[in-house]
DNA sequence: CCTCTTCATCAATCCGTCTAATGGACGGAC
DNA sequence: GTCCGTCCATTAGACGGATTGATGAAGAGG
């Protein structure tokens, strides 16, 4: 039977490197940061522990006893390697940033501006992952989560990005082909992407329009808004869809929404964290850089 | 410029090391003879330092997460390292023993009864130094000592060994050529072996015999017992000496001490140490043994 | 469904560590 | 020699970090 003797208090071991390595206990308390007394009793303390004198007190000078020479080394080079290591796990962890998004805010949003973000920390290497749901932040090694909901996660700090508002959109041409819709009722005579979406009945309600059967009426559903801003922009229908992700597009021109009537879903888009690492560096930076794109997006 | 980033508390790192190893709060606890909950604080601790998590908690089991990864293997063998280097340390502190003396001690006494030490403590090596003066264990690297004088030394602890006490001892031989030695002033018929000592003047005062002149007298001046003695053995002389530094001569017959009358010096042999390590290990043992010895030859 | 195990949290406590002041020992300057 | 500056040791006292014990939450397994 081997029993493992403790190891003596480590802030002794610590003070005992570092007047070994200066040959000196009042230098070493000022590299330490503390008093002469104190490096004085951890190194009384430390002697305890080892059952013997460790340096021998000459007059304006300290010499390590023959144990003390044996056990300085090794001790240097072990908080040598403990200092490495934690410097560099700190690094790592400062390093990548790992994003868990959800697929529409990742393709509509996230996609086109991270190279900004990557640009203004190039020394973050930025990991995306698009997972349907929410992640528990304790279980998955992730660091922040774009998600959907109403922003109140318990543990969780949330900036809201954008709200998950929505109205119709489509292109110019097809605008144009039933000579420009001037009213919401112009909307039902051309082809709806995904009619069964709730989005539609929800924002013709708004719009005072009756539209029964909507969900039966033929058209594709493609469930993503991505796709359906696509087929919109070919010119294969109207879509509904939430601007904030086509801003791009309708600057251009390639879509248009011909009318300001915007419903909402009552929750919207939120960036999330732990509370306890809010103030982790690449945390804040990631946030400083997508509530800047925010507000500068809905100028 | 290159700051130093300062460490995080090393309890924290070692809780983390245990912790690791175990994949496992609650053993970690166990191991370090603590609660679980102060291994939870400590690694929330060096998880707030390190700037990222450490561990991921899975129900029933936790895993590292990358940066615990990185930091557990150089952390786990920088504690061996210097564990090792501590079990060495704390091994060498108990494996020699460095003795001052005074040589009249050292060859009278302490050199035929050293083997049995040597014997019961097969594990120590000793190391014996004849010095004249008393050394400061602050500044030399010494772990006992023995010295005469009045066993009131500041800081140390002593334990007295045998007294200095003196009596007139010579050879059967040298005895018998003048018919026996019957008084104390029989003993002016015989040379005196350094007649000069002090002890001489004293013991024959005490002894009520007039010795006038006695540093007058012809004789050798040696001034160790050891040679004295070996002189006083080979029928030369009479020599004053301390009966326990010639126990064995006296038992064997090769002298006799011809009076029980015994002179001292009002100081004696004594043990000496600093008092903080009279509990280590090899201390104590020297000192056991050489108590053990003495009443056993005061038996 | 209940129980057991695991980790997290909280408030209260304890003890290890540090500080400030002081003293002793020594070396160097004058 | 005397004074001064530097160094380490010691002390009492205060602070704060570490620890505890109780409790809660979550999940696995019977």
């Amino acid at each position: 039977m081997h029993k493992t003797l403790p190891l003596p208090p480590l802030t002794a071991i610590r003070v005992f490197e570092a007047v070994a390595r200066h040959g000196s206990f009042t230098k070493a308390a000022t590299e330490l940061g503390m008093t002469q007394a104190a490096v004085s009793y951890q190194i009384k303390v430390l002697e305890d522990r080892v059952g013997a004198p460790l340096f021998l007190r000459r007059p304006r000078q300290i010499a390590l006893t023959e144990v003390g020479q044996r056990l300085a080394p090794a001790v240097t080079q072990a908080f040598e390697q403990l200092s490495e290591a934690y410097v560099t796990a700190r690094g790592g962890a400062q390093g990548t940033l790992v994003i868990s998004t959800i697929a529409t805010f990742a393709s509509n949003w996230l996609a086109r501006r991270l190279g900004s973000f990557q640009i203004a920390h190039p020394s973050l290497a930025v990991r995306l992952q698009t997972e349907p749901h929410l992640v528990d932040f304790s279980r998955e090694e992730v660091d922040i989560g774009i998600r959907s909901g109403r922003g109140d996660w318990p543990g969780l700090a949330a900036h809201r990005l954008i709200n998950a508002d929505f109205t119709p959109m489509l292109s110019p041409s097809l605008a144009a082909s039933i000579g420009g819709v001037k009213e919401p009722a112009d909307l039902l005579r051309l082809p709806l992407l995904d009619p069964g979406d709730p989005w539609w009945a929800k924002w013709f309600a708004a719009a005072n329009v009756p539209a029964e059967g909507l969900s039966s009426r033929p058209g594709a559903s493609m469930g993503a808004q991505a796709y359906e801003g696509n087929a919109a922009t070919a010119g294969q229908g109207v879509a509904i869809l939430t601007p904030a992700f086509f801003a791009a597009e309708l600057a251009d021109g390639r879509l248009v929404q011909p009318f300001d009537l915007l419903c909402n879903d009552e929750h919207a888009y939120w960036l999330v964290y732990p509370e306890t690492r809010r103030n982790s560096p690449k945390i804040s930076a990631f946030r400083q850089w997508i509530l800047g794109e925010i507000t500068a997006s809905s100028r």
